[in-house]
DNA sequence: CGACTCGTACGATAGGCATCGTAGTACGTG
DNA sequence: CACGTACTACGATGCCTATCGTACGAGTCG
């Protein structure tokens, strides 16, 4: 059965067409910016359902469309699993140093306040 | 007359109680991003009326007021002018690499889309 | 004091958005 | 085909926010 992807697409940004601006917006929200560090960590690509967050279903939805449509992630169905990997190399082409840079900052943020 | 600075202070967050959200918040709408790269082109302190905006002076007052509650600037009254200057201490010692990235960035994209 | 400039405050408005719930679609498995 | 799982679509709701206009306060200069 040739691991045939499914096929049904998403519509995804193309490299030039990712704006700063909806970056900054799509991380500067908590639980997208959350997402996103997971993903980084883990390297690879991770299920939506992987994900424990603390709102219902149709929001994570909502979520992952705003990651996809800024250009932070990729999303592609896989069975009835829809993965989610980081576009690094559009990202890193694009503005080198900025992902890395903001993961670096969430984590230290993360750090300063679990500490205080 | 000593060069009194005129006292009259305005709220500022704490270096502590800045927030990595409240930052890419501010930097993600156009109009406040353009804001910071000019200052960070400056390198000192420019007054609200410098900057030739887009939008009527009330709107201006709140994108700036935005930028302040962020932590993102330090806004002084001189006289009747109201300075404007990078929190660049702060800012790199929370998030190294951050502002500087952050900018390249926005010059990154500034020069693509013009020779687009 | 009076006039002028710079910026603020406040109210209004319109649009965006995070959230939810419910109903539905796509896919895999028995 | 029937069922379960994973995710989506749509409508509603309440909040946030970018924008404006007008009226006001603070400071400077004549």
């Amino acid at each position: 059965m040739t691991t045939a992807t499914t096929s049904r697409d998403l519509p995804h940004p193309a490299r030039d067409e990712i704006r700063l601006e909806d970056i900054l917006h799509a991380l500067a929200d908590p639980m997208r910016l959350q997402i996103v560090r997971e993903l980084a960590t883990d390297g690879g690509e991770l299920s939506c359902s992987h994900f424990d967050l603390p709102v219902t279903k149709s929001t994570t939805t909502h979520h992952f469309r705003v990651l996809r449509e800024s250009g932070v992630i990729r999303q592609t169905y896989r069975g009835t699993a829809k993965m989610n990997g980081l576009r690094r190399d559009d990202l890193d082409g694009l503005f080198p140093g900025l992902l890395d840079t903001l993961l670096d900052a969430a984590t230290r943020q993360a750090v300063r306040l679990r500490s205080a």
